[in-house]
DNA sequence: TGAGAAAATGAAAGCGCTTACAGTTTTTTT
DNA sequence: AAAAAAACTGTAAGCGCTTTCATTTTCTCA
C-alpha cells in the first residue's frame, strides 16, 4: 500500500518552519522572505509534496475550478465546447469540472450540493437545447450568479443577470434559407426540434421569418417534431414526404442540426432521391462528421470553441474585477458544401 | 447576494442537539434513536440544509465520487462510455468526475493532485488508444490501485494489478476479415492506427493473423498510418489506392474504427468507386453515425456501455469487500450493414 | 547605537464534516 | 428495585490547508 501522502506538516517539519510559512512559500505570498521561500520550495519538491486542492479550497474559500454545465456530453456539439473550455482553462492554470444535467434530477441535485461545496471560481453554463422553461433557467442561472461569476452560452434569457455569449440562431436558419433561395429553391421545408413557436425554438423562428420575408410558401409543408437525433430526422423526413403530394414536395430542406440532417440524408437515399439534385439539404452545427456525409453537408458553424475560450477568459477576468453582465452575439457562418448544390451548371464532384 | 449556506451547526442549533447527532441522523447511522433522527431530518429539510460533500470527504477520508479517466471526450466512443458510467453511478448514488488525460501533462499532473485529495471511492480507467507505453500505463494503474479500487477498460497489460474489462480487439478485426472472406473477398486491406506490430495495435494484429489463417495475401497492400480520424482515413485510402496498380486493388477493407471508415467512404465516393460493389468496407466501434453513413456501415460493436456498467458495479462491490483483480473479456459483435454487401444476389436497398 | 518602522514568522482559529471516546440515559436482568 | 447492560448523545480531535493577529526579527535613520 502506498504510504500516506505528504502534508504541509511534513514539509514544515523537514524545513524547520511553521506550516503557515510553508503555506505562504507555496502560494508565492509576499509575506515570506525570498530565502525561506526558496528553501521551503526545495524541501517540498524533495519530499514530493503536492498541496491538496480540496483542503486549500476549504481553507481559503475559493478554488481554481470552473464548473462546466452542459445538457449531455454525448452530443458532439457539447463535447467540442467542453473540450475547448477545458483546454483553455488548463492553459490558464485552472481546472474544469463537468456536469451533465439533462440526465435527470439527481444530477441536478448533485450539482446543487457541489455548487456550494466546491467553491467554484466560476461556472460556465451551456444550454441551447430547450430544457426546462426559460424562466426556471434564468432563475437558476441568476441564483448561481449570486454565488460566483457565471458565463452562459445560450440564447439570451429575459432577466438573466450574467454574461451571455450566444449565436443568433434565428439568423443561422435564416442564412440557410436565404442561401437556398439564392440557389433557386422556392419550396423549402424545416426538419426539427420541438415547437417552432417557442422562444427557444429560435431556429424554427428564423426559418419561418425568412420564408415570409422572401415571400415563400410556408404552409404545413415543414414538419416539426421533438428530438434532435438522426432517428428523428429519418422519421420526420418520411412523414413529411408521405404526407405531401409529390408535386408539392419541397426541393430543399433545412434541418435543425446536423444529426437530424444525417438521418434525413439517409432516408432520402433510401427513397431513391438524390441530394442535392432532387433535394437540397442544409444542416446546422458543422459537426465533425458533416464534411464526410454523402454528399458533404452544407451547414452553419456556430463556433462553439471560440465561445468556450471567450467564456473562460471572462471568468478569468472576473477573478480580479467583478463582471458586469453583458451579452455578446457571435455571427454564425454558413459553410457551403455539396449537399445544397450550386446555382448554375452544377456538377457533382468527381 | 445569497446568504451563506447552512451548515451542520445551524441544523444542530435549530434541532437542539449536537452536531455529532446531526451528522449521525443524516448518515442514517444506527447510533441515533429513530425519534431524534426523524426530528433532525425534518429540521434539516426545513432549513434547506445540504451536507457539504467536500467537508464530508475531508472528515471521513472517503467520498462517493468515482474518477473516470479517458483520453479525450470528443471521441464518441469515450463519450458514450463515460455517459453510461455516469448514469450507472448516479443510479447507485455515486458521482462521477471526468478526467481527459490525452490533452497534456498538465492534465495528468492535475489528476495526480486530485487523486490523493479527492478521496475517490474508486477509479475507472479507460484506455484503448495507444498513449504512453504499456509499462508506464501499467505502472500508473498499479499505483492508482494501491490507493483505491480501480477498474480498467483497456487491453490487459502485463503486470496490471486491477480489474480489467476488455474486448479482444484482435478478434474484432478477425471477425471482420472472416466475414469479408465468407462473402468472397480475397484481397483485403487494413486502414488504420499506428504501427501494426505493437502490442496495443491489437486490431492490426488480428487483421494480419486472420489473413494468414485464411491464406490470404498480406503484402504491403494494407496501409498503416497514425491517427484515428476521418481525415486520416481519407488520406490513407488515397495513398493506398494510388500506390497500388488498379489490378491489385483490394476489394474490401477493414478500418481501425468508424471514424477512419467514414473518411474512407467519402474518399471512395470522390474517386467514383461504389460501396460495396467496388469496395466493401468494415469499420469498428459501431458509433452513433455508423447506421447513417452511405451505405450504412458494417462494423463491430464493443459494447462500451455494458463495460461501463460492469465497471461501476465492480467498484460498488469493492466498497464492501476489497476487489481481487481479474480480467474479463467481452465478445465483440459484428454488426452487418450494407457497406460490405451480401454474398449472393446482392441488391442495394431501395 | 538605540528607538521606531518594516518585514518575517508563528500560534491559532477556522472551513464543514466524521468519528473515536466518554458521559448520560434508558432498558434489561435478577 | 438495584445493578449491569444497552442505547443514545455530547465532547473534542482530527482531515489539510489558509489567514488573521500577535510576536519576533531585521532594518532604517537619527
Amino acid at each position: 500500500m502506498a504510504q500516506r501522502a505528504k502534508t504541509i506538516y511534513d514539509v514544515a517539519q523537514a524545513a524547520g518552519v511553521s506550516i503557515a510559512t510553508v503555506s505562504r512559500a507555496l502560494c508565492a505570498s509576499p509575506q515570506v522572505s525570498k530565502k525561506t521561500a526558496a528553501r521551503v520550495q526545495a524541501v517540498a519538491a524533495a519530499l514530493g509534496y503536492r498541496p491538496n486542492p480540496i483542503a486549500r479550497g476549504l481553507g481559503s474559500g475559493h478554488s481554481d475550478v470552473i464548473a462546466v454545465i452542459v445538457p449531455e456530453i454525448t452530443h458532439p456539439y457539447y463535447a467540442e465546447l467542453y473540450s475547448a473550455a477545458d483546454a483553455e482553462a488548463r492553459r490558464n492554470g485552472l481546472t474544469t469540472m463537468l456536469y451533465c444535467l439533462a440526465a435527470d434530477e439527481v444530477a441536478v441535485a448533485r450539482f446543487g450540493e457541489h455548487m456550494t461545496a466546491y467553491r467554484f471560481m466560476g461556472a460556465l453554463f451551456v444550454g441551447g437545447v430547450a430544457e426546462a422553461t426559460d424562466e426556471a433557467l434564468a432563475g437558476m442561472l441568476t441564483g448561481l450568479a449570486e454565488r460566483m461569476p457565471v458565463v452562459a452560452i445560450c440564447p439570451p434569457l429575459p432577466g438573466l443577470q450574467c454574461i451571455c455569449l450566444y449565436n443568433d440562431l434565428t439568423s443561422s436558419t435564416r442564412q440557410a434559407v436565404r442561401h437556398l433561395h439564392t440557389l433557386g429553391h422556392r419550396r423549402i421545408a424545416f426538419l426539427g426540434g420541438t415547437s417552432v413557436v417557442r422562444t427557444s425554438g429560435a431556429r424554427g423562428m428564423g426559418f419561418l421569418e425568412e420564408l415570409r420575408t422572401l415571400d415563400l410558401p410556408c404552409d404545413d409543408i415543414y414538419q416539426h417534431e421533438a428530438g434532435y437525433t438522426p432517428e428523428a430526422g429519418q422519421v420526420a423526413l418520411m412523414k413529411l414526404l408521405s404526407a405531401t403530394p409529390r408535386a408539392q414536395w419541397p426541393t430543399a430542406m433545412v434541418a435543425i442540426n446536423d444529426l437530424v440532417a444525417l438521418g434525413a440524408l439517409r432516408q432520402l437515399r433510401r427513397m431513391g432521391l438524390r441530394v442535392p439534385e432532387d433535394m437540397a439539404v442544409v444542416g446546422c452545427d458543422n459537426q465533425f462528421f458533416s464534411p464526410y456525409t454523402d454528399p458533404p453537408l452544407t451547414t452553419v458553424d456556430l463556433h462553439p470553441a471560440e465561445h468556450a475560450r471567450s467564456a473562460i477568459q471572462e471568468l478569468l477576468g472576473a477573478r480580479v474585477t467583478p463582471v458586469a453582465p453583458f451579452t455578446l452575439m457571435r455571427e454564425a457562418t454558413l459553410i457551403v458544401r455539396e449537399s445544397c448544390g450550386v446555382q448554375l451548371g452544377y456538377r457533382r464532384f468527381a
